[in-house]
DNA sequence: TATGAATGAGACTTCATTCAT
DNA sequence: AATGAATGAAGTCTCATTCAT
């Protein structure tokens, strides 16, 4: 098949456009999810036609990987840790929550396409799946180390289960607040969430 | 002597193809979500053409629905609600978490779909979410109901915010047990779930 | 996404449109090979859309390996085959080469097709490369049992050596006259061959 | 002291880029055929950037051309001519055969791709398919004048006959080799044809 | 002497949907 | 109560080619 050519515009950067299709793919993806994201929409979002996306990306799959990847780098900014480790374990634990439920209302893509990927079973599982699981359990970790700092009493089967559960509920909270919109307060869920959570943990250190 | 015809034995019958497009749909929906559910995949699975879909179901999101009704009801059954009221409160909420997380482990596709829709946001809202989110609100009003019994103590406001963290950590627990599989033990989960929130309603009571 | 409806028009004939397909298809296929033949092309040509070509045709490779199956079949009853079995076996040999040609000229995309097929070494082979091996090897044992039947003297060695030899030879005149047009005299260089075969044969035979 | 910088091993080397596409190019077209032959696979397989192929070669058509031109002469340094011209016609026009063969077993490059595209059709012609059949028609002119002057007896026509029939056979006899595999013994079938073309040419010359 | 980046066209294929039978 | 056949839109991805650097 013969091919036509085609004329130049624009003054060729390549990490300005990788960003510019970035942008575009995690909004589209964050909302609609990855069979809802088609090439093509990301194409006009971002200006650049889809045969340069195919430039910097591989595939679709590739791409949505991507958009997970940096959405998660730029949550993980998002969230103020806080500065000193002052006061009651229950004071650090609910400002860590309260933190960490603002980040999500900034910053939702990450944790929502994530938690769609997460949701979804398909024959080939998609690399962007692989992805968020892994830097999830990269959260999971870092909550299993500060439990343990702070309630050294627990033992380790103790804490794999307060993290599990702190995360689920996080997770949660957070869907709840996509589903219910501005009028859910996610800050004071996620401190409630934090109070029971340590509660719980104080009680099972001292039983042990 | 002229015999009769053999038996048409299977004769053409509405609700049983019915049953079997909503068998199919149900089992792809719930793994694929709803871009991922394509009618001709749909027609595979049932062994009916894609057209006799369409004489059932008057377009894909009508089908979407009446997947989401019909795994409602089914998950509906599968919950064992306990016979008798009684017992502490403490053990009577165990013993719906319980039953409520063995239900979510042998019919998960209800909720498993729902939170799909629930975290996409598409141009025209699927009839589908809206539906789930109808039958979830029933849910909500159920558990709101039963603390209000048991913690007589609680005010409106307490009521709600329990209710929805109840729901939210259940939403969560199942998410984790999607992503973890067959080890993750979802009955202890939401029965630790039952015990904090019994706690912190207990606690709630008393302070007013 | 959201699909729009269609209009209908023409009466649904399953059984002729398969035909207008082919017909186009062996007509694109047979000038311009596999990754010539555009199903876009063979849309054009036959009037039906895209879409509907893949109502009748799984894909690509199944409609090439339909168009090389009905191309052998038509090529088969172009064939005349000698009625009386009479004559010496040079005049009996001739005569079957040079209807063999005079098919090979009026329905040449049988073989044209099957030719570009066979050379072609591509990572996963086409099915209708496969079909096309398989029916020239029917060809080819036909062709030994004439000569089998001609020629008693002959050990089976010798037999598939001339075999092989008169159908190679068959495909190299073939594609001499593809390369040369109407200027070349295909009959009158398939009787040299079949004299030339003939004249191998009747040594062969002798010297046993 | 500043002492001159590291010895640019590796300057840009047109030449040897040239012949790294080509290298590239004739291994693709030679299995694949014109359209099988895309310039971002001759990229992968070359380890240069598609646009470094343009700055050697005006399209893709320049390409495939200069791919036929070097693999023919290739094949040309590949056949070993028999150095003395002893013997009597039948052995020389056998040990040529045979060294056709080898060549051909060798290098199969030249003439699958050409055969390939000779046979197809297409609106405007490739310049390597022009190349192929002037290149082609030299061959033929050259097995005309051995045939001449081994058999002086014969005139034009016949000539011009044997030629064709010879350089069509040496065609069919080698896609036969290229379908059947290793198991196919060329160099044996070339043989056979060479005796077959003598023996006519000696029938013919005498027959005058 | 190259090449990173881009581009419109077009490749194959699936989509949701319709309609005559 | 059902379905064979069809349809235009849209899907992902590759194509040959260009041009500023």
């Amino acid at each position: 098949m013969t091919r036509a050519q085609a004329p130049r515009r624009k003054r060729a950067n390549g990490v300005e456009s990788r960003q510019r299709i970035l942008d575009a793919a995690v909004e589209i993806a964050g909302e609609r999810g990855y069979d809802g994201t088609s090439i093509a929409a990301v194409s006009a979002k971002c200006g650049l036609p889809a045969s340069s996306i195919y430039w910097h990306f591989k595939d679709k799959d590739d791409l949505i990987a991507a958009v997970i990847e940096r959405s998660f780098e730029t949550w993980l900014t998002a969230v103020e840790l806080p500065g000193d480790e002052v006061g009651t374990p229950l004071e650090r634990v609910t400002a860590m929550a309260a933190n960490v439920a603002k980040s999500l209302v900034d910053a939702p893509d990450f944790l929502r396409l994530g938690l769609m990927l997460a949701l979804e079973r398909r024959p080939t599982e998609p690399r962007g799946r692989t992805v968020f699981l892994q830097v999830r359990e990269i959260t999971h970790q870092k909550i299993a180390e500060v439990l343990t700092t702070l309630f050294p009493g627990l033992d380790e089967a103790a804490v794999h289960t307060l993290t599990t559960y702190a995360v689920a509920g996080a997770d949660g909270l957070f869907v709840h607040r996509e589903v219910g919109g501005e009028s859910v307060d996610l800050v004071a869920l996620f401190e409630l969430h934090a109070q029971l959570v340590h509660d719980a943990a104080a009680r099972m250190a001292a039983s042990r």
